[in-house]
DNA sequence: GTCTATAGCCAGATAGAC
DNA sequence: GTCTATCTGGCTATAGAC
């Protein structure tokens, strides 16, 4: 009993500090509105965590296991490349559409944090993801069925899912969108970056 | 005399303030960094500057006039829509590349201070440069020089020049790629893009 | 204009009662 | 486990001497 209380709770902490951090950074968070968001005293944010520090690096290893899902999809099945691709696509918006501070999270903390960043990914080598992933266009750009450099194929094809969800808030008051409006633009981003990549890289 | 040094700790002000903002974001940012770079004593950002958030608006405008430049390059020269998207590859990277940190400055403020950002940008409409470049895909698009989603196009090329700088920390430790081996895919971007970019929208 | 000293505040962390 | 009260350190900002 206990202890699924206590699971319950610390779950109920990590989601509240997730928000925060993911909003205002590490230095800009507030135990204060993450004990708010929690419903729980400020003084148990420190009972349950110990400090600041060790509660968002709990919070980002969470984190990095939402994108590693995300990112190890795509080398499951068994299919041609372009139709792993089309689903890669697909499931990234949807999963990005749904939590759409999480690649600014990561941007902003890889930046910031790039030595810490180093160690909790060479160490635990929890990336092999996007290896796979990699290796996949490698193997269909020699079998002639994707025709480029794999290294900016990727980069290419990350940057068009990562950077409108980055970059909204720019996007939006540059382009003078309303939230709405930019809403639907993502939402035709799947079809509009398929058929652009499928033609970049057509033989 | 008074008046040309002033101009000058100013500067120097304002390059120190840069380098601690971009890296550190207003929060993080701490006072008596700057002034260690900018080799003065911490009261005298006061002096100049009154206080921290004054200092970052003035260097925040600094850095968007800079932004401005790169976004305006494109629709000073009169060339096919090709020449001029070459052109604005070639600048934005070589550009970008002198100040790495700026992309993921921008992201970040934009995200932070939504409201503020559009204040800047809506009251002193300083981003016709965007507008003017939009437009020209448009006219291309409707001209059958270019095929696809105008909007698309431009936020897929924007994707792929900002991505690489902004999430450069990202993918140099996700792909495993040692900060040297990391410029020379800099370096390979601007052609690489321009062809994916062709090859995409090719009618 | 420049510096030292210090005020004042805020936020993280802890002690200790219950 | 939970809360109140309190400590502590760090940082912005300012007063005031030179």
């Amino acid at each position: 009993m206990k202890q699924s209380k206590e699971i319950t709770i610390e779950q109920n902490i990590i989601n509240a500090a997730i928000k925060v951090f993911v909003a205002k950074g590490l230095a800009g968070a507030r135990m204060q509105e993450i004990a708010d968001r929690a419903g729980i005293n400020r003084t148990m944010l420190h009972y349950y965590f110990r400090n600041k520090e060790k509660l968002y690096e709990v919070v980002f290893l969470q984190a990095v296991s939402e994108m590693q899902h995300r990112l190890e999809m795509i080398s499951k099945t068994d299919m041609p490349i372009l139709e792993k691709i089309k689903h890669f696509i697909q499931d990234y918006i949807e999963d990005a559409d749904q939590n759409p501070e999480f690649d600014m999270f990561f941007l902003t903390e890889f930046h910031n944090n790039k030595e810490r960043m180093k160690d909790i990914f060479t160490k635990n080598d929890n990336n092999q993801g996007i290896r796979i992933f990699i290796t996949e266009i490698e193997k269909a750009v020699e079998k002639k069925e994707l025709v480029g450099n794999p290294t900016h194929i990727f980069l290419n094809l990350m940057s068009m899912l990562i950077f409108p969800f980055a970059g909204a808030s720019a996007i939006q008051i540059l382009l003078d969108y309303s939230t709405e409006q930019y809403q639907e633009i993502i939402k035709e981003r799947t079809e509009n970056i398929y058929t652009f990549f499928v033609n970049a890289t057509k033989p």
